[in-house]
DNA sequence: GTTAGAATGGACCAATTGGTCTAATTTGGA
DNA sequence: TCCAAATTAGACCAATTGGTCCATTCTAAC
């Protein structure tokens, strides 16, 4: 509302890409005066340290994951179909992402791990949240008769997490996505043995 | 043989885990200085800069997870039996690092990705190194009556791959490592399914 | 339109960064 | 034993780091 907010803002949502890319320790403040244009004062004004910004930072890119998979699973009405939105979403990851620079449960995760123990938290969280939507569109797909009852969702949605996350990784390291697309495969293949 | 190959080893193996925590924009050369105990002369009469010596770093790490692999796996003279030392290895992954600080591919893939191309070429070159030791693994099975012939050893490979990693990453953030072991007891049952 | 308070630019700071250089020490071969 | 070459410690460097501070500028309510 205020300009301050305003300001607050914008600075985050310019320094989202850049931390997501450059990781914390390689995001210098001269990197984000630069995005942003401002001075010194106009980022010290509004955020107190840089570890304040890289907060704030990863939890606009947390709300911003959730809504993106809310959204790209919205689309279908059935559990199945949200699946397949979902995978089609990451056959297309590179160029698809909101913020730029991959999976931020990955960047931050693996900075954070050693260094940052409340940054390390937030991605806990934000993991845990991810992999309870799956288990409950899993569930929710049980309860409405498109999957099989005793498939167990909870193993099911780390088997999927992981393996995107994995497969993320090596799409980027190796600059294509043909992993990824053999591991989407591999769900698929999954969903459909425990479709009735 | 000199005395100055014997210090450069030296420095490559107190970074290396250095290098492998913190990361390669958080490691700084006074904490490879404080690691060995030398002083800037020491380090850059061997070296002609940090980036020389994260690539030797990641060079000897690349060695030692190379001759990790074959040892974990030497002990066993089925492929089941490898994958199985594989897999009791990955369980107390965490603790069983010879260098402290998770998945050397996971951590500098990720930082050097949007930052360093000839270490994203390294990591990239261990990344496919690892799944075809994987593949042939159960190229081997296949060839002596332990597994379906008609086991895809490439896309099996990339699955494994890709747990892992997400797993290794899940667990560091975790602080535990009980989808380790959920992942590892997928792909057990993916082994047994496809065994003769 | 005035004015109080918020917001901003940028000079400035000490500490640290990666890196150089030289003087001193250590080394191994003759 | 000696000496040349290899190796080392650490003073020193410019540039950059995260961060402070204050004079100026903008903004909105009255």
């Amino acid at each position: 509302m205020g300009k301050a907010e305003k300001t607050r803002q914008f600075i985050i949502e310019k320094a989202a890409p850049i931390f997501n890319k450059k990781g914390v320790a390689g995001t210098s403040i001269s990197d984000i005066l630069k995005a942003t244009r401002l001075a010194k004062g106009g980022v010290y004004g509004n955020f107190s340290s840089k570890e304040e910004i890289v907060m704030e930072v990863f939890d606009y890119i947390a709300e911003e994951e959730k809504l993106n998979l809310r959204q790209v699973t919205a689309t279908a009405n059935t559990s199945a179909g949200k699946f397949e939105a979902l995978f089609q979403y990451y056959a297309r990851y590179p160029e698809e992402q909101k913020i730029a620079g991959g999976c931020p449960m990955l960047n931050f995760g693996v900075e954070a791990d050693d260094t940052n123990p409340g940054l390390k938290r937030k991605v806990s969280e934000l993991v845990l949240y991810y992999q309870s939507r799956i288990a409950k569109m899993v569930q929710y797909g049980k309860e409405h008769g498109e999957f099989e009852k005793d498939w167990d969702e909870r193993k099911f949605a780390i088997r999927m997490f992981t393996m995107l996350e994995g497969a993320i990784l090596v799409s980027s390291v190796l600059g294509h996505n043909k992993q990824m697309l053999v591991v989407l495969e591999a769900l698929r293949e999954e969903i459909r043995q425990h479709s009735l």
